[in-house]
DNA sequence: GCTTAACCTGGACGC
DNA sequence: GCGTCCAGGTTAAGC
């Protein structure tokens, strides 16, 4: 029997094509989702609160304060043909032609650039659940209200020039030395210009990944996070620890015990662009995210 | 170009 | 209860 709110919700057709939200809003690309009453997921994108729940091939959804489409769809990246990457990458690899079965309706996101710059800035050296609150943490004192929904309050992710100027931004207690380095990262946003990031999706991969890391506080990985997560680049793999492990098990890289030097990292990014081209970053989140499982059971 | 330490916090773990 | 380790990194210094 239907959930008696759901009929407030709007509907989608996927047209066949592949979504899994629990998946794809778990699988650590984006940190403000959770699912309320076993079916509903809810989280806050750009200036909007959106419910979404996926069943019998559509996707129902409901947006707050006003409703709006274009953004579920632009977030969902619902107008990309998945079923074809899929199969493009079934075809090169028989073990992560398993995952993609296993795993079927994972997505990249779209998301905003520097909500996810942030983000991962804040992911350094962290655990995935204490970026999550932390992140709220961020949103609830420097955000925007964006409504309060079933007896809660919703807060946009800070404006650059708010996380610019918040003077305490840098001693928020739960982001540790992450607050400075958030503060410092927005203020050299500021002075590029309101449009500089936004821009960078238009550059190639590896401009928009050299710009990126032309800002103090942003390395490879934090700038390859995102490329992938927020600018379109797919063939972007951001390499950390679940990566590096992962690399050591299924393909026999002798590099236990080493540190993740910058020449280790390209060794590594390098040989997933070797075996999955330019949909590199689709591969790497499906063997992150089988990672991700197998460290949470462990 | 590699290794190491420092940067903060808090949960997990062993004792 | 206490000490230690570690978690989706980056930077700078030393070699």
């Amino acid at each position: 029997m239907e959930h008696p709110s759901l009929s407030y919700f709007h509907s989608l057709d996927l047209n066949g094509q592949p979504l899994n939200l629990d998946i794809t809003l778990t699988c650590g690309q984006a940190f403000r989702w959770q699912k309320h009453d076993g079916e509903i997921w809810r989280g806050v994108v750009r200036d909007k609160l959106i419910e979404l729940k996926s069943c019998d091939g559509r996707l129902l959804w409901r947006t707050f304060p006003v409703d709006d489409e274009v953004l579920v769809r632009d977030y969902l990246r619902l107008d990309e043909d998945v079923a074809s990457i899929y199969a493009r990458l079934s075809s090169t690899d028989r073990y992560l032609a398993g995952l993609i079965r296993r795993f079927h309706g994972l997505r990249l996101l779209r998301q905003d650039p520097a909500e996810t710059l942030f983000s991962f800035v804040c992911s350094t050296a962290n655990s995935i659940h204490r970026i999550a609150a932390a992140i709220e943490t961020v949103a609830a004192q420097y955000g925007e209200l964006v409504c309060e929904h079933a007896s809660a309050c919703y807060y946009s992710f800070p404006s650059v020039e708010k996380l610019a100027s918040a003077s305490t931004v840098a001693g928020t207690k739960s982001l540790g030395f992450r607050g400075r380095n958030l503060q410092l990262v927005a203020q050299q946003l500021c002075s590029r210009g309101a449009y500089w990031l936004d821009s960078l999706r238009n550059k190639t991969y590896s401009e928009a990944r050299r710009e990126l890391m032309s800002l103090w506080g942003v390395g490879r990985k934090i700038a390859d996070c995102v490329c992938l997560f927020a600018l379109d680049k797919d063939e972007a793999v951001p390499v950390d620890t679940h990566v590096r492990q992962l690399v050591c098990r299924l393909w026999g890289f002798d590099i236990n015990g080493k540190s993740l030097t910058n020449g280790l990292y390209d060794r590594i990014a390098a040989a997933f662009t070797e075996r999955y081209g330019l949909l590199a970053g689709w591969a790497q989140q499906f063997l992150f995210y089988e990672d991700l499982l197998r460290s949470r059971k462990a």
